[in-house]
DNA sequence: TGTACAGCTTATCCTAAGGGCAAAGTCAAC
DNA sequence: GTTGACTTTGCCCTTAGGATAAGCTGTACA
């Protein structure tokens, strides 16, 4: 038998973390001494430890790890097996979006180095006061999380591309979004897609054109916080103020665009003078 | 002016965190309504709250982001610019620790797949008992915290080996550490880095010959853990004890070898029959 | 102008995985 | 018998906020 304190050296985990495993019902010394309250380890736990060390390099939760030991044996192999899978992916798309961050921030570095100041793309955003005209146009309406978002765009674009397909309409631009929830609904954005074309079917409405703010976003959807609060800002101080629901045009398809730079987003507000 | 909610979904940030940037001193709200309390952020924030937003994309910590944004004019893009390097190196760093965990679990997956229990390499860790005959050693023995043994096998062996070049010794065998601490010490442990060599110049010793546990690890050193736990419970169940210092032999170059598995590392463990 | 409701305030507790410290009891060696 | 190392429990602390409650405020609508 071993003193806890024997049992982590060997471990390489701490007494303390021991003893917090015991409280969570991760792993129970042997014995305990019920006069003196030492916890006594058998050194065939050291399995056991060694294997919640492995899990725990797996980035698996202590939660997770106390499932999987109270498995044992009914068909634990597929359901271990499973759950690799799963954290297996899990930890894949940590990687990537580490890898999405180091880029970003190589380019930071480098336009520092350069003399450019982080935030200085802030104010190379552009706003326009344009004139649109009215369309016609092909919407379905949404209720979306945060969540849905990536999906839903290739969703709902898609079905309206099924339908102008199907009925053989005639597109007069590129797919839009607008938002109808005045800035951010926690439960959900009310969300349009449209899709301009010249038949008014059933299906269509027109979306009035009028005086607009407008901003173009070269480059990726995680900038467009920054175009949103650019346009905001503007709208403030020119003394404009939004008057209907924001929206975007995707002028390039996310799908078919080389690079993030490639891709084309223009944003409108539309405003009237104060 | 915009309210706290407002302000908060522009910046896509929640009114709690906003309110906890506060207290912590992050950012503050342009005014406050002396007699309501309520916050009222100004427009002009906005750029720096959504530089505090990418920031924290980077992995700064708020205490970290406290003192860039407090840097403000004196040579601020220059320590901006080293802080952003340094958290790369970090960044990237975590990124290589990830690709390892990712390349043992998908090795875990295929085991598992192939019917093989993920701990049954403990098994197969075999131990075998053997006489040593005594090795005349060139040695150096320091204390050594835990972070310093990668940087000290390099740093330590290279010495014995220019001492041996200069002196034009001669080898007989490969690198060794011996651990004299019992068990492992926080403080540090007390590591002996040696090299048998034929001279008995001064800096050698004797290493005395006797009965050894000895087991052979095939792969990189996180797995010697396993290795020790290992031959630990197997001299307790077959009635031995440890009757002096263990230590490793490093039978191939861990800079020569192809990958992980092809590292051989020898571990003795000296034991007499209890 | 009254009212309803959305938005705001502070305060308190909670998270995961332990680390640090203190006071007191225990073990093993000399 | 004593000393010093080891162990026990208990309490507070960490990051970056989230959840919830009770009460106050702002504003839109009838």
């Amino acid at each position: 038998m071993l003193s806890i304190g024997e049992f982590s050296k060997i471990c390489e985990v701490s007494t303390k973390t021991l003893r917090y495993y015991e409280e969570i019902g991760l792993i129970r010394p042997d014995e305990i001494n019920p006069e003196t309250g030492y916890r006594y380890y058998s050194i065939g736990q050291l399995q056991k430890m060694l294997f919640i060390n492995r899990l725990k390099s797996y980035h698996f939760s202590l939660e997770e790890i106390r499932a999987i030991l109270e498995w044992e044996e009914d068909q634990s192999e597929e359901k271990l097996c499973s759950a690799l899978h799963r954290k297996r992916r899990e930890i894949e798309e940590r990687l990537h979006t580490l890898e999405y961050t180091l880029n970003q921030m190589r380019n930071d570095i480098l336009n520092l180095e350069k003399g450019i100041p982080m935030m200085s793309y802030l104010d190379k955003i552009e706003v326009q006061l344009v004139e649109t005209q009215p369309m016609n146009i092909l919407y379905m309406r949404q209720m979306l999380s945060h969540d849905d978002y990536a999906a839903g765009y290739g969703k709902y674009f898609g079905r309206l591309y099924e339908k102008i397909a199907a009925e053989k309409l005639t597109l007069l631009g590129t797919p839009m979004t607008i938002y109808h929830s005045p800035e951010y609904n926690p439960a959900g954005n009310d969300t349009e897609f449209a899709i301009p074309i010249k038949e008014p079917v059933k299906g269509t409405r027109d979306l009035p054109g009028g005086l607009c703010a407008k901003s173009v976003l070269k480059g990726s959807y995680p900038e467009l916080t920054s175009v949103y609060a650019k346009l905001r800002q503007w709208v403030e101080n020119e003394g404009y103020a939004l008057v209907k629901s924001p929206y975007e045009v995707y002028v390039t398809d996310p799908n078919q665009a080389a690079g993030p730079e490639e891709m084309v987003t223009e944003v409108y507000f539309p405003v009237k003078k104060k």
